[in-house]
DNA sequence: TTATATTTAAAACATCTGTTTAATAAAAAG
DNA sequence: CTTTTTATTAAACAGATGTTTTAAATATAA
């Protein structure tokens, strides 16, 4: 066990509270509390509280947009024709790979990634938007590429509710795994959640 | 104009700025100034913030869900073989006639719903399912009808990631039409984002 | 009418919010 | 070592929050 800064502590405990609790409802007392530090260690490491929900978020897009972007690019070299499904298992390894850097981290980061964009009034969009348009482009242009009878406002639309399947899917994966325990003796963890969803919203995105 | 009283005119901004901005978002003190009523008659009327937020779901619910307890109810009576989209379509027109019952109600439900089920650590939650729960199992045997081919588990997965795909649409639905309206010229309402939303989920239920 | 209950109103309440200050401690540089 | 920068701490700040109180106004009932 290392001994963490004050910065990671901080971010650490933020990360799980927000993804938990909102960021509204997730007070700078409650993160200094949990990550035992001093209450004033937040203004001073990421200056205000805005900032630091940017910080928690781009830790994880640092690690997950170039590992993305990678997976695209191999699809793309490989030809030009394939299918959505393809399309949406290039995002499987990347989000994967974040439950090795960080626990429960797959879960964590949809999570974060969905509150970001239904509270904050859009700063937050804005931010992911500004700082990682190319890959949001290059993914944007991989759906065209396997759905060509769409058009770009459909695209835009799909990928959207494409968006809410995954992100309200993880927000109660808890509550719904704990469901399908008890009622069909289901155990089912954050790896076969992601496969079992992949049908649906392929099947959706590409839906006549 | 008939003159409102003042419980109806703090529901009436209530539910516009808490579908809005949210419920952690929204204060009593900009709720009551829009409604130009006193801060203290929402304690008085309605007891606490959280009885509010209840207050104002319970309205849309009471309209709402007879609404579809009839639509099930009718699919019903009409034999025991019928598809999914006609299950989906008992869902669309309690939603729709919300409209007429209310200025943009239909808009407001669904966004409320969508808050609801990500916001308030779940007393929403809870709140619907056990004033409503007897409609949503009502709906599950429905799907459960026209869908004879899949396992209870299957329809249990594929209707909560629907259920996902709605809420959060609705949810961020007033960023999602600023953006179709910027970047696409496209004026969209609630009820061409119903159309949109039918085909995805029904393809996405209907996946292989 | 008078008497009673209900509703409104302004103010204060205690608590919580993000942020800043000023003093101290620790670390790095000279 | 001393000096200088960096980091931590406790305290206070100004403002917003939900809620309660107390009194006045309004409506209802006898």
């Amino acid at each position: 066990m290392q001994k963490l800064d004050t910065k990671t502590k901080i971010l650490n405990a933020a990360e799980q509270l927000f993804a938990e609790r909102g960021f509204a409802d997730t007070s700078l007392r409650l993160i200094t509390s949990q990550a035992e530090v001093n209450l004033a260690s937040v203004n001073y490491h990421f200056g205000s509280k805005k900032e630091l929900i940017q910080a928690v978020l781009a830790r994880y897009l640092e690690v997950f947009v170039p590992s993305l972007e990678q997976t695209i690019s191999s699809l793309n070299s490989q030809g030009d024709r394939y299918t959505q499904h393809q399309v949406f298992s290039c995002l499987i390894e990347p989000l994967l790979a974040l439950n090795t850097f960080r626990h429960r981290g797959t879960t964590m980061f949809l999570q974060l990634l969905g509150r970001g964009y239904i509270e904050s009034q859009g700063h937050l969009r804005w931010f992911i938007t500004t700082h990682y348009g190319d890959i949001m482009v290059a993914f944007n242009d991989a759906v065209r590429q396997a759905n060509p009878h769409l058009s770009k406002a459909e695209i835009f639309w799909r990928l959207h509710f494409t968006l809410g399947t995954v992100v309200f899917t993880m927000a109660s994966s808890n509550a719904l795994t704990d469901i399908a325990k008890s009622d069909f003796n289901q155990d089912v963890d954050i790896e076969d959640l992601i496969r079992r969803l992949i049908p649906f919203i392929s099947a959706g995105v590409s839906a006549p």
